[in-house]
DNA sequence: CTTCTTGTTACTGA
DNA sequence: ATCAGTAACAAGAA
């Protein structure tokens, strides 16, 4: 599933690829993809350009060309795709998009953005989750406004971590998750962080001491890096925006390793459910 | 057939 | 106010 690393994976690569180029037409194929009226959506987006891509947590902020509105919001929750296929070859030789048709369109494919260059962006989306949604300048600060600390940036301190812990009191995995604490963090990499912190999921934050949460910070900082060296996590169907699979999944030490033994110290990797989710840990490296 | 998968929001109840 | 739990969304894998 997409979380920041493969949402910054997709960001990066389309930012090379699909900015400055006129958006001659845009075909809706499931229009409850598209948030907010229909016929809007279009007016603003056919003829007008992606001057600049960002990110805030996992949602991706498509700068336009002509305003307001001046953003288009592009979150794909669990298995959206956004691809746009460089190399035709890649498509005709049946590129094995993870766990989907390699044509495209495919019976998954809900929008298409068709530019001037005859090139397309596809936005795919298994289970239908993910959606897009125009936005004015005021409606963008609003959202950006309402997520937490983002990892990878300056103001990802050890002080801004801190003071925000401190004043929460519930389990670490939840605190990970709430994206108005940490923004980005979804299941794979919360699992992950809590083991090379050495802390187990359900530890209420109360309890840790300063060490303990410099360790989870310093985790965080460490594994979000490392996960976008590597283009991200495949675990299921997470493509880039080639149609590529993420490379870290072969780093995951805990995630999807219930009944295997820890690559640290051999004991068994227990599954549990914490804040609602499948969570993972080594009973003997964590406390 | 059942259960599990998960990002986010809405809702309920403690 | 804070937070836990659950349902909902939907489709597929096991």
């Amino acid at each position: 599933m997409p979380e920041l690393p493969e949402v910054e994976t997709i960001r990066r690569g389309l930012e090379n690829n699909v900015l400055f180029k006129r958006i001659e037409n845009v075909t809706v194929g499931l229009p409850k993809i598209v948030r907010g009226d229909l016929s809007q959506f279009q007016a603003a987006i056919i003829g007008n350009q992606f001057t600049n891509i960002s990110r805030r947590a996992k949602l991706l902020i498509f700068h336009l060309k002509k305003s307001e509105p001046q953003y288009l919001l592009i979150h794909l929750k669990m298995t959206g795709q956004l691809i746009y296929p460089t190399d035709q070859t890649l498509i005709a030789g049946g590129h094995p998009y993870p766990d989907f048709k390699s044509e495209l369109p495919n019976k998954y494919t809900h929008l298409m953005f068709h530019f001037q260059d005859q090139s397309t962006l596809f936005f795919n989306d298994l289970r239908q989750f993910g959606y897009t949604q125009l936005a004015t300048t005021d409606q963008l600060s609003q959202l950006v406004n309402s997520y937490g600390l983002e990892p990878g940036t300056p103001s990802f301190t050890w002080q801004a971590f801190k003071e925000k812990i401190d004043l929460r009191k519930r389990p670490v995995k939840s605190w990970l998750l709430d994206q108005q604490e940490i923004a980005g963090l979804g299941n794979i990499y919360a699992d992950e962080v809590c083991l090379q912190a050495g802390i187990l999921p359900n530890r209420n934050t109360g309890t840790l001491n300063d060490s303990q949460k410099h360790a989870l910070y310093q985790a965080i900082k460490n594994i979000i890096s490392q996960a976008i060296k590597h283009r991200g996590t495949t675990f299921r169907n997470y493509a880039d925006h080639e149609g590529k699979k993420g490379g870290y999944a072969k780093f995951l030490q805990v995630y999807g390793r219930a009944e295997e033994k820890c690559l640290q110290c051999g004991s068994i990797i227990q599954k549990t459910k914490v804040a609602g989710r499948g969570t993972h840990y080594c009973p003997v490296c964590q406390q």
